[in-house]
DNA sequence: GCGATAAGTTACTGACCGGTAACACCCCTG
DNA sequence: CAGGGGTGTTACCGGTCAGTAACTTATCGC
């Protein structure tokens, strides 16, 4: 089995925050750009300056380590949300724009891997394993946040067109790294406002 | 790192095919159900009544076994396609419409776990591995055929309407993974004639 | 029966996996 | 100064990984 080399990017040594979060910053990154399974938990521990017993010291097991990655990815979109929110308080429709943008341009890098949570889901079938819990609550709570918007929005069907802007942009977030940033990923934001135009009353 | 432990369902032990029939039919099944790196080259032998000295003798290598188990799942999606287009003689709509059906119920299945060249891709990061030109060949092949399609079936904007559905259905069909048959996904047939009738002339 | 070819068997290599034990260290607080 | 908690270091465990060598066995065409 053919394995990424370059895992010592030296990721996050920033300053000197706690090993902690040195730790996970530095899984996130390499989970996201190699794969889970493609990364051992030494090579995260060494990349983050630290070694396996901190990390063990730390986080309970490989799969908790990866649960709370997740819960980072998470929170980090959320933040994201809020931002959007505050920028354009008081207007929906400029926030649905605004993210459909944000979208765009994040499928259009070329380095872009879409979303860390789903490439897990993707990775990780086990029903049992502590990550995916988090991921199926993060979606959800996704999923809600855009019927609400939509509905604040003035859709005529906020719930089905919600759920038609998340199909379009989880289709288009997996179809880059297939189809690369060219393909029809790189259409996302003009279908987006075509399918929120045809919802407004 | 927890591993599903039940890969023995001795899948495929049909009959007596040939030795390298069963090695890629159960590496097929093993690698969709569980992830590719979750699986090792000896359960796939093992769970295909064989050893690995006989799957060495005809793959060089995993990578190998990886990307012609991607043929094939590609091989059978073009079958899939021409049955479709054969059912539908003629009718190119009505081939849309049927297509469109099968990615519904195929998302509808709690079993099913999405596009297997799909997961590999995002499994697969690394640029070099030789299932990635199968599957990105794969994938464009499909969009051109899902244009022509439309084209064929009158639409005014055939690309157009080709990128829409193919973003729909790559996202219904990861978004199941992780929202699961009820979520989202259970519209997509829905979503997919209103954007088909909003295409026709 | 003969030879050739394919398949099964066992054992092995070297590397890596997730996870742990034992111990030295450093720095901060009291 | 003493002490203790967080950290670093090294070595190790049992298991699994991909991949190989050498040998035996079964099958099939001639």
């Amino acid at each position: 089995m053919s394995t990424s080399s370059d895992l010592s990017p030296a990721c996050a040594e920033a300053a000197k925050l706690p090993p902690r979060e040195r730790i996970l910053a530095t899984a996130r990154e390499l989970f996201y750009r190699h794969g889970i399974r493609a990364v051992g938990v030494e090579a995260v521990a060494e990349a983050a300056g630290t070694n396996k017993m901190t990390l063990y010291r730390h986080f309970s097991s490989k799969d908790e380590l990866v649960a709370e990655c997740m819960r980072q990815f998470a929170g980090e979109v959320d933040g994201w949300w809020e931002n959007l929110s505050r920028e354009h308080a008081g207007n929906p429709r400029a926030q649905l724009s605004a993210w459909l943008r944000d979208v765009g341009t994040s499928v259009a890098d070329p380095a872009d891997r879409g979303c860390a949570l789903v490439n897990a889901a993707v990775e990780l079938p086990e029903k049992e394993h502590p990550a995916r819990c988090v991921i199926e609550q993060f979606k959800i709570a996704q999923r809600n946040n855009l019927a609400q918007l939509c509905e604040a929005a003035g859709a005529k069907d906020a719930n089905l067109l919600a759920d038609e802007l998340f199909l379009l942009i989880e289709g288009a977030r997996v179809c880059s790294q297939s189809l690369g940033p060219k393909g029809p990923s790189s259409r996302v934001v003009q279908m987006g406002e075509v399918l929120i135009a045809s919802h407004m009353k």
